[in-house]
DNA sequence: GCCCAGGAGCCCG
DNA sequence: CGGGCTCATGGG
């Protein structure tokens, strides 16, 4: 089984994903927006995005929901009010996405990055200098780079994370400790170099990993059934 | 009570 | 440069 068969096998099984989910106007909740299209968002989802990636580091969204709703609540996806903020405020709005003294201390640190940087001229970078630039925040890994650089800033490039690492030496594809940068360079040379389809792969490896490739093996109803044909 | 969740940094040999 | 430790809540 190759790359864009996966691809397209999930495609099959799960549908169109709406992914990443952001708040509407004059809302607090965030929803998902299904849709094959890529959508224009505004700058507000865009922060709301990048502070999100960093909210879900090792943490299920289920938690970091409540965290972006108490976020909205007070006005905080904003970069100024971030800034502003005293840490101990944002930790305490934060505390049900887990690591909150930390997570705080890295919304902080991005706030401050953007706000020096500016979200226009960020936008504009050429993605492995972009890349960089995210690397060198503290509190930023290849994961959270990566879907900054995808979902905020809907640049192509394919985010790995524990559960493309679970399905893919499931698959047989690679070993379960691959490298980061490895298993990427693999998959995105299966794929065509396009936002949407890099998007739309990574929500379905998700929708995937949950419902069947949990970490304890479920796979009846596997619509990948790997076991097949190792 | 246990395990797990859309990781990253730091320290240590 | 890799392995182990820490950070922490909420749901199953």
């Amino acid at each position: 089984m190759k790359v864009l068969e996966i691809y397209k096998e999930l495609c099959k099984g799960y549908g169109q994903q709406g992914w990443w989910p952001t708040t509407p106007e004059n809302s607090i909740n965030p929803k998902y927006h299904p849709g094959n299209e890529l959508r224009k968002l505004s700058d507000k989802e865009k922060i709301e995005i990048i502070f999100g990636a960093i909210l879900t580091q090792n943490t299920s969204w289920k938690n970091v929901e409540k965290a972006i709703v108490n976020l909205n609540q007070k006005k905080m996806i904003d970069i100024d009010r971030v800034i502003e903020a005293e840490e101990k405020d944002l930790a305490e709005l934060i505390k049900a996405s887990g690591y909150y003294n930390q997570k705080a201390k890295k919304l902080k640190h991005m706030a401050k990055f953007l706000k020096e940087n500016g979200l226009r001229k960020l936008e504009h970078m050429d993605i492995q200098e972009l890349r960089q630039m995210l690397l060198s925040v503290n509190g930023v890994g290849k994961e959270t780079a990566d879907s900054i650089i995808l979902y905020a800033f809907q640049k192509p490039i394919f985010v790995i994370d524990a559960y493309t690492r679970r399905i893919f030496s499931r698959l047989g594809l690679c070993d379960e400790d691959v490298e980061y940068d490895e298993l990427q360079k693999f998959i995105a040379e299966g794929l065509d170099e396009d936002v949407l389809v890099y998007n739309q792969f990574h929500a379905l490896i998700v929708e995937h990993a949950k419902r069947n490739c949990r970490k304890k093996q479920e796979c009846d109803g596997c619509v990948l059934k790997c076991k097949s044909f190792k």
